[in-house]
DNA sequence: AGAGTTAGTAGACGCTTGTTTACTTGTCAA
DNA sequence: TTGACAAGTAAACAAGCGTCTACTAACTCT
């Protein structure tokens, strides 16, 4: 057994993350990061303090949203788009995007995930908007980003047929013109 | 102490639909149910069995997104758009669509939850539809339902100003046209 | 009036949770 | 080589959970 704090705690904080987007914040234990992780579940709590912010490290964790909305505006819509059908139709989204559509109702989490989700989504598309009130139209967007999410973790993945998902694509692209238009 | 069965439960249940609503699945107790109804905690599962099946039950009185779906089809997008303006800027709306905001993680829970959007929005938004694939339009509807959903509880009720209400609510019956229409 | 049924109660059971404490063991500088 | 510091471990802690059992008390029917 190698002693390495930092390799330990760097398995821990993917375990969380990995655990925490496929289950949820709730149904995940600290017990089951620490074995996931291939760790003693009293370094969980020693690296990183407590469970909320162990959360809280792992939905820092480079999310690629941001590539998705940063970039020429006025295809931004269509970005958006295309990444919704992608996650509707496939299983394959990036974990901390998961964690958000999983992530559970006490007020401490809910307010990590709020946090994260104006920061990263919200202004980060609000900045590419011309026109007044541009945070509000960032927030209807953000409607459908997290709507997709809903979804998604109530019907699964592949509830949209391969077939079909171009023509949805479109028109959720038509959807965000509208939203995001001055 | 006047006994009464039948009374005895419909307030747990009150109670446990209020509190659901309110905070979630996970963060309501049985005995947080029971002192909400002023009765003891073994009642509460002598009655309604489980804690989820309790919440099933729930989850079934009344809600009454099932009358503004019902009616016109051709009004529905301005009814549904309505629906949401109202929910993001308000805290007033029912508890059932609370509860189905604040659900919980676990897969029971998932399993209840989905049953009942797909039962009460879904098919019946589908049932109302002309065209190909009535279904996936629906359910693009539902991202947005449920999306508001999202926004509000994460976001907080109220957070789009009474002033641009009714802008926002005109944006979002456009956004329920294109994913309606055939 | 008394027996039987049933609503309501108190308390405990078993389990799981996040977190902490006391201890052991490996590593590296002096 | 040895001593100190840090990484890792085992076990327990205290609290909370859903659920169940044994009991009390009120209402109903004959």
């Amino acid at each position: 057994m190698t002693r390495d704090r930092e390799a330990t705690s760097r398995r821990i904080l993917e375990a969380a993350r990995d655990l925490f987007a496929a289950h949820g914040y709730d149904q995940v234990t600290m017990r089951m990061i620490a074995a996931e992780a291939g760790a003693n579940v009293a370094l969980v709590n020693r690296y990183f303090g407590t469970k909320a912010a162990l959360f809280a490290e792992a939905l820092a964790t480079g999310s690629t949203i941001e590539s998705v909305i940063a970039g020429d505006p006025a295809g931004l819509a269509a970005r958006l788009a295309h990444r919704l059908a992608v996650r509707l139709q496939s299983g394959a989204t990036e974990p901390v995007t998961r964690m958000v559509d999983r992530a559970g109702t006490s007020p401490e989490i809910q307010a990590i995930l709020r946090a994260h989700v104006e920061a990263t989504v919200v202004k980060r598309i609000a900045a590419q908007l011309d026109g007044p009130q541009p945070e509000q139209r960032a927030l209807l967007a953000a409607t459908m980003i997290l709507g997709t999410g809903s979804v998604r973790r109530l019907f699964g993945p592949g509830v949209i047929e391969e077939v079909d998902a171009h023509q949805v694509e479109e028109r959720l692209r038509e959807m965000f013109e509208i939203c995001l238009r001055p």
